[in-house]
DNA sequence: GTGAAAGCGCTAACAA
DNA sequence: TTGTTAGCGCTTTCAC
């Protein structure tokens, strides 16, 4: 009942009987702990009768590492950061699902921040994942934090960013194919016989929702339509600023017939805002969101939206993660992640108020 | 520029520079790393003077210690575990942001998983809490996985459940009082003249469902009304199962004047269904949700729910933890954490069908 | 009140 | 191929 360990000559005072470490596992296989630890990293050079006598003791007594002390001494904490901008924004949980379940599967942890748009959270949400020690940083918040995320990069921490970010070794950047979508939506618009269409774009400080309003311009354009400056306004992507918007434009001398929005939130905000103001969508306002969150499709009506996956995303995300982490230096060119985006069309949008009976008059009426 | 530490007699091969540990603080402030370490944690019999030397030197190099090396000797990790069953059912978002900023402002970390009502992925997860090395766990799942819990049970880490849970030494339980929610949802709908109501609960796996159901059914007893058994369907609390039985319901040759729900999610499909059928909500159905999540503002029409707050929920999740973690053994004794629950009133409630013009001509039109 | 030193459980360099 | 051993950066006795 002793301690009867093989070459414990000195120390390790108490050597009580339920301690559950690579040493018990060391003596129950008859091995030295370095065997343990190379059998447990799958270190090729074990042989394999000696390994499987190891796994066998691992498995009876359902041993696992301790991850702290293996974080010590390899300077690897296997945590993945991931900073998201509002956890409240279901287009959020959606993708740090995809995040967790990819990042689990390569085992890795991760570790979920949201900064809620404030400089002050992110600059705290940066301090844990440094105190934490993660081996990698997926910046999820659609904006550029440059000054903030300043003391990840200067650690050589991989970063992964959304649309933009600033360049170095350890930096990539996923490229969200914003045009594709919200082309596919104003053509889309466009080919209904709308004209007069406004945008709702999001935050101004977020990268992605000036890319989102400039691919509407864009598009606008190549579909002959001048967009007009007084239909583009500030939805922040939330719920109270579509309806907000919403209600400046119901306030505005001239409407337009159709609306886009940088995201479902505003674009909900929308639909509500129509309904307060009893007023039919599409009959008498087009609707388009973005994201094409799970809940659109129950909206009322169901949300006409450009897709853009949340997998992907992760996807993406924690590849260009483990790339630079893992570190294949044989390729150390870096990849190109692209995201696409299209339209899904549901029922939120329709021929603009007028035109439709003349239009039905020329096709027969469906069975 | 070489080796000029104080006590470095032996050890630590290469002496770079930048190595930013409790050493370098020690060597600039002249003092021992124990010292720092005390330092550090506060240790009141630290000399003030030495102190504030320390926190100079500190702060001057933004030191902070390595979180791996003080949980791989003292023990404790400062990690919460935190597991939801869909992290994308609006309710959790919300429960998660809560817990975060509470067990962040405590000094923890926490690792958020879903499980997805799936035991294989509670199982991953509650492996994963293990690994981690986690202080505590609240199992917000709201439903009861006694088997898989039993490996967090037995190695004495502290958890707290909602509802129910086993019993034991570091276990809370948080008392939700459904009733009171439940009760005055029923009450308003008695009120407004229904006596057909419809119940959409969710799965039977659920601890938490079960007792909304058993609050619904008790509170309609107190009504005089008798719970109709066939009125008493799976809504699975989510969008589609919410849509399944409502069909079901219109399909249905008797067709109840309301419908409480055993969550939003699925009033919301109950809603979409509605919609979907042509009907009216509230005139043709009075639907009414439970949690009150963001989106109920702004459904169309707005939702009538009980609110549960997931503020309280959070709060006296790490409260609860923190009271075993930190051992306050001064008070053994376990404290009780309820959490209330109360209706809202919005526009997806009114009068059954048919009595509404009578009594509209009973009290004069409002303005 | 402060410092020296022993480890926490593991990995990796070096020896055998 | 396998074992021995020196730390990873910190907390915590135990002397002083």
């Amino acid at each position: 009942m002793a301690d009867l360990g093989q070459g414990t000559k000195k120390k390790r005072k108490t050597a009580s009987p339920e301690r559950m470490d690579i040493r018990t596992i060391a003596r129950l296989a008859n091995v030295s702990i370095a065997t343990v630890s190379r059998t447990i990293n799958r270190i090729p050079t074990v042989n394999p009768k000696i390994a499987k006598r190891v796994w066998e003791v691992i498995e009876e007594l359902d041993y696992f590492p301790n991850t702290q002390a293996r974080a010590l001494v390899s300077g690897r904490s296997w945590i993945l950061g991931l900073i998201v901008s509002e956890i409240t924004n279901p287009f959020f949980p959606e993708l740090i699902q995809g995040f967790e379940d990819i990042a689990v599967e390569h085992g890795y942890e991760i570790l979920v921040s949201s900064t809620n748009h404030d400089p002050k959270r992110m600059s705290h949400c940066i301090r844990r994942m440094l105190e934490r020690k993660v081996d990698g940083v997926a910046v999820m918040t659609f904006g550029i934090e440059a000054p903030l995320l300043e003391q990840l990069a200067q650690r050589k921490i991989p970063l992964v960013f959304v649309d933009v970010g600033p360049d170095g070794p350890n930096i990539s950047v996923l490229k969200v194919d914003y045009r594709h979508g919200i082309r596919q939506g104003v053509q889309h618009l466009a080919a209904l016989g709308h004209r007069k269409i406004a945008f709702l774009r999001g935050p101004l400080a977020l990268h992605s929702a000036q890319s989102r309003l400039d691919a509407f311009s864009e598009s606008m354009r190549e579909c002959g339509i001048p967009p007009k400056p007084e239909w583009i306004l500030q939805g922040e992507h939330t719920l109270e600023g579509g309806m907000a918007a919403m209600q400046q434009l119901l306030a505005g001398k001239d409407m337009p017939t159709a609306v886009m929005c940088s995201n479902d939130m505003t674009a909900i905000g929308v639909l509500h805002s129509m309904y307060r103001a009893g007023l039919r969508v599409p009959d008498d306002l087009s609707v388009i969101g973005f994201d094409n969150i799970h809940i659109a499709e129950v909206t009322i009506p169901p949300l006409t939206t450009v897709q853009m996956s949340r997998f992907d995303l992760a996807r993406a995300a924690v590849n260009a993660l483990r790339a630079c982490v893992e570190g294949t230096e044989t390729s150390p060119q870096k990849h190109e992640y692209n995201i696409q985006t299209d339209l899904v069309v549901r029922e939120s949008t329709g021929f603009p108020r007028g035109t439709m009976k003349e239009l039905r008059k020329k096709s027969p009426t469906k069975k």
